[in-house]
DNA sequence: GCCTAACCGGAACTCACTATTCCGCTTCGG
DNA sequence: CCGAAGCGGAATAGTGAGTTCCGGTTAGGC
């Protein structure tokens, strides 16, 4: 895609510079400033909605923006993606760490889906991926634990399979960000449908599958590979 | 995508010629025969894995042939992708058809989406579409009696819920066709665990779904507006 | 109010990717 | 053995998207 040669090296996302960048060495110009926030917000929602497919006219139109603004800001498309789904990680511990706290036992998986899902400017970011480098593989395995406990948790309240995975979970993630994408429209979304038949899947009193579930790291390996 | 202006017209699809095309005007030289041949099977295997977005040149390279070759006996990319499609709907019918008369009644829909899946080859192509005309509408328009007859089957012999819809086992194929396109590799399919999984949601024991489900025509509109 | 460093917009440039065409060479088959 | 039918694949041409560039604009210190 990019023409830069290196082929899987993640451009430079310098992890410490969050959205709030305002201790940097030079402060921003009051507009500047302004900018930067609606850029940010643009492409929160602009790769939501197409991912990382998004052209940056698309972004730069939305936050009201000429392309160059966006690349004074970021200088590579990719870093402008870095600090969106930085963001969107963040969300998604909290997210995690709150159904842990907060959610009774046995609802726990379905409510993390659930919550995931509607942030759809969140989750997509996180879900999908730009072609660069191994963001799938980084993603699970800070993600793993977590997702376990939460998993572990709805299976010790008899309330999911024991067969299930946790990358059955990410797999169903997968597969309704699919749907969205193909058939939901602001007004209406089937993709919801589809996610409370497939998690009822899950839940016990069914025969055990015949096939079985992938490893993390085939997982990643294979969300990678596009 | 194609130079032509007609913008949303089909190209020449000629309904009746099917792949053996034998009675044509002028019956090909055997050499071009073979390569016929060739061509078709290369088309049906990469159009399976890779969808209509997939090169002219990778089915050349399939096929063990130049461009040119593809182009003498296929005026474009569409035509070539029509007579694949062709035969891929005319496989789902007997598909269904053969559900319908040898499986038990209880196990209808479910063996139906089994075996759509177990034909790669031939329900990708039915499934996904080019990003001209109306494919999916047509293809559901002319599929719609026969998948109610057979969800009616389960739902009549208590093995499906009976809020379960056609679109929503459609949504549910497409669901499987996206994540094979993320994690299956020719030695393991993750999307066949997911299909099971899916599939015991659609098996009666579960509180009727929130989400209402689409209509034929509205899914058909989603799906073709890509 | 003035001046300049910061900013801005967006046209233009480049590059990658493909459908399709073209044409000199090869091969079937009478 | 000859010509028509085929063939391969380089060349053509259109498209789309990331990135660069630069003349014009503006914030904000003095």
């Amino acid at each position: 895609m990019t023409r830069r040669s290196a082929p899987a090296a993640a451009p430079s996302l310098r992890p410490g510079s969050g959205i709030g960048r305002d201790e940097e060495l030079r402060p921003l110009r009051r507009d500047a400033e302004v900018n930067l926030g609606r850029i940010l917000s643009a492409a929160r929602d602009v790769f939501a909605e197409h991912g990382y497919e998004a052209p940056m006219e698309t972004i730069a139109a939305r936050a009201d923006v000429g392309v160059g603004t966006l690349y004074r800001r970021f200088p590579t498309k990719a870093d402008l993606f870095g600090e969106v789904a930085l963001a969107a990680r963040r969300r998604v511990r909290e997210i995690a760490h709150d159904v842990l706290d907060t959610v009774v036992r046995d609802e726990a998986v379905f409510e993390f889906v659930r919550r995931c899902i509607a942030v759809p400017s969140v989750w997509r970011a996180t879900i999908s991926a730009p072609p660069w480098g191994s963001t799938h593989g980084t993603w699970l395995t800070e993600f793993s634990p977590l997702l376990a406990e939460i998993v572990e948790r709805s299976k010790d309240a008899g309330a999911l399979r024991r067969e299930v995975e946790i990358t059955d979970i990410v797999v169903l993630l997968k597969a309704v960000r699919a749907i969205a994408d193909l058939c939901d429209t602001p007004g209406s979304k089937p993709s919801l449908r589809f996610l409370e038949l497939s998690l009822d899947g899950l839940r016990p009193g069914h025969e055990a599958p015949a096939q079985p579930p992938l490893s993390v790291g085939q997982l990643a390996k294979r969300l990678d590979r596009h």
